[in-house]
DNA sequence: CTTGACCTTGCCATTGTGGGAAGCCCCATC
DNA sequence: GATGGGGCTTCCCACAATGGCAAGGTCAAG
């Protein structure tokens, strides 16, 4: 299998397989005389599994600690219970971040007349106020 | 005042008010004959506005946005609301993906033992299977 | 043999933030 | 007046993860 087509059977762009071999997350893929990357079954497999990861929000060097465990057979399954507890219990510390950010704005938006004058609350809360006291801590900032 | 008394007063780390102002987003300040950057409380003012919207989830492309309005005496408030409108509608998408992932990683560490033995439901989703249904779109990767 | 699709490497950009180095400046204290 | 410490300046590097582009080599079909 050459990269694009490894590509094509993962979902992971060859830009990002080149990404990942390169920052080690998976072996260096075996060459042909002529240079070009070759991948097996394997690797498409190993791919695939990284991609579902990445979808799951796991980030790269989680999905490490992830692969590492698949490809030890004799893994437990508690340390990998541990590694999807964390990112969930992750995640919802997000979303209730997340979700006072937008409390704050529907509030704001809601309190805003929204006409073709120029008073608007929203400015002001931004300009001094308390933020609607739902205002995320400094380190909350999404995106 | 100066960088790092504005910095004080603002919220905003020194370094972050010089990438400010070199990206355009505030005007660039005063300078003494030594070059040291003086801020009046005007600018403070300003920098915690623009603190006060990046906590609240703001890119800054859009604080931009937000300030030239603030700027502008004669905006109308409905272009403000539509702008916190817009804002917390991407914040409930995102939310709504956050919460896809974590759902299905919860699912997963509940059908999961947890124990010393080596076959985890978690490792065999991953490797093959629909992760669960909830798993996110491919542009919805958090972090 | 030519052509087009594919591969290689390498560099740049993104977003927002932090870290550090080298060098100059200001103020207080001795 | 000298000296020291802390603050300021600029510039470069780094992160995470991804995309894009360019120059050049290669493979396979016509």
């Amino acid at each position: 299998m050459n990269i694009g087509e490894a590509a094509r059977a993962s979902g992971v762009s060859a830009k990002m397989i080149r990404y990942y071999e390169e920052t080690g997350l998976i072996r260096p893929a075996a060459r042909t005389a002529a240079g070009y990357r070759t991948y097996g079954e394997r690797d498409a497999h190993e791919l695939r599994f990284i991609r579902r990861a990445r979808d799951l929000g796991f980030p790269v060097a989680e999905i490490a600690e992830l692969l590492a465990l698949w490809r030890d057979r004799s893994r437990k399954s508690a340390d990998v219970k541990r590694l999807a507890a964390e990112r969930a219990a992750e995640f919802r510390r997000k979303i209730a971040a997340l979700e006072a950010m937008a409390k704050t704005l529907e509030h704001l938006a809601a309190c805003c007349a929204g006409d073709d004058r120029p008073d608007c609350p929203i400015l002001e809360e931004l300009t001094g106020g308390n933020a609607g006291g739902a205002a995320a801590s400094p380190d909350a900032r999404a995106q």
